[in-house]
DNA sequence: GCGTTGATTGACTGATCAGTCAACACGTGG
DNA sequence: CCACGTGTTGACTGATCAGTCAATCAACGC
């Protein structure tokens, strides 16, 4: 009989082990020993889940892409309103689980593996996209055929700062930052009246 | 007798080769062995002129860097006035040979050993510094104490925008993004007013 | 010519690591 | 209490690689 309780919370816990291995270390270098031995587990077990050290990595990837989606998601609920959507779309990449420390410096690494890496490049296009197609829709109703170019200077913005972050040194202000691109998308949005 | 011409030759030989083979392969994940091939030498000897693999690597950036300078300088000459300076400023870092392909690769890469190297960080460092600075001496005629703001959303942008370029597809507009950047700064200065 | 000095390399070493495999632990159903 | 399947691991292998070293090669001054 299969146990599926046992195996996802394995898996889980791999995956979760392996974004805090590869935020601490801040590389993709690390290796499937360091990823086992912090979920407690083997190294065999680790390739007996996953079959091979890209699979470890790229379902870390995809972990990430899921929690930006939920707090997208949740941070959309009960809003109406495009500009009060948009204000939601840029919060959701600074805060929640997606700007811990490790999560960025995760990100990051995943950013140039993308240049490499199949998968990883198929969900980063996977983010860009769902993006650019969110502030697109929204941005669409208050500046018309301006949007395109709108929605690619506040992605812009959102990596930009995003990745910033990465290098920072002392306390984090996500919110300070959410707030900044939100100014400047209502000076820019304003000049177009 | 020491013979200079043929030290700095091979020295500069192997940091191109470096930042080749890390543009190719899209990580900073290359051999000791791969770049001295692709410079035409052996390892040993790669070794011997820079003791260790982490002085290539650092090298390498460290000649990004200067290219970057070199360009910004370059483009500064004979630019009088804050807004034109800005304007160069932004195009610097979307012309010469900093817009490569293989540059920005490696850009990238070292943006993640800045994660964990300390020579790499503060080279990191010296960049943001001096982009901050640049823009934060031509910002202030034009925008007095919202200076500081615009700076970091101009060169949040410029990051952004760069690295962006990592994971496009199809052939690359500078030019065109260099102009976005300027026509949202000239935006931003105007709202102001 | 000849010795010194820098340039250069092939061969080697020690370490690390991904991935494999055969075996063991252990609960469950018969 | 036995058979079976799942979970789990230690031990192993093959490959890769950074860095070393002793030995050649080539130029130059004398």
């Amino acid at each position: 009989m299969p146990r599926p309780d046992i195996q996802t919370s394995r898996r889980r816990a791999l995956v979760q082990a392996a974004i805090a291995e590869i935020g601490k270390r801040g590389t993709l270098d690390v290796t499937v020993g360091g990823i086992a031995r912090r979920a407690g587990v083997s190294s065999a077990l680790a390739h007996h889940y996953f079959g091979s050290k890209d699979h470890i990595l790229t379902a870390a990837m995809r972990h990430i892409l899921q929690g930006l989606r939920a707090e997208h998601l949740r941070r959309l609920r009960g809003v109406t309103g495009p500009r009060e959507r948009l204000r939601a779309t840029i919060a959701a990449n600074f805060g929640g689980q997606s700007f811990r420390r490790e999560v960025i410096a995760a990100w990051l690494a995943f950013y140039v593996s993308a240049q490499h890496d199949r998968e990883a490049r198929r969900l980063l296009r996977v983010y860009q996209r769902r993006l650019r197609s969110a502030l697109l829709s929204d941005l669409r109703p208050l500046a018309g055929d301006d949007a395109p170019q709108l929605a690619d200077t506040v992605a812009a913005l959102i990596d930009g700062f995003y990745i910033r972050e990465a290098s920072r040194t002392g306390a984090a202000d996500p919110a300070g930052l959410a707030a900044r691109i939100d100014a400047t998308l209502d000076t820019l949005l304003e000049a177009r009246a």
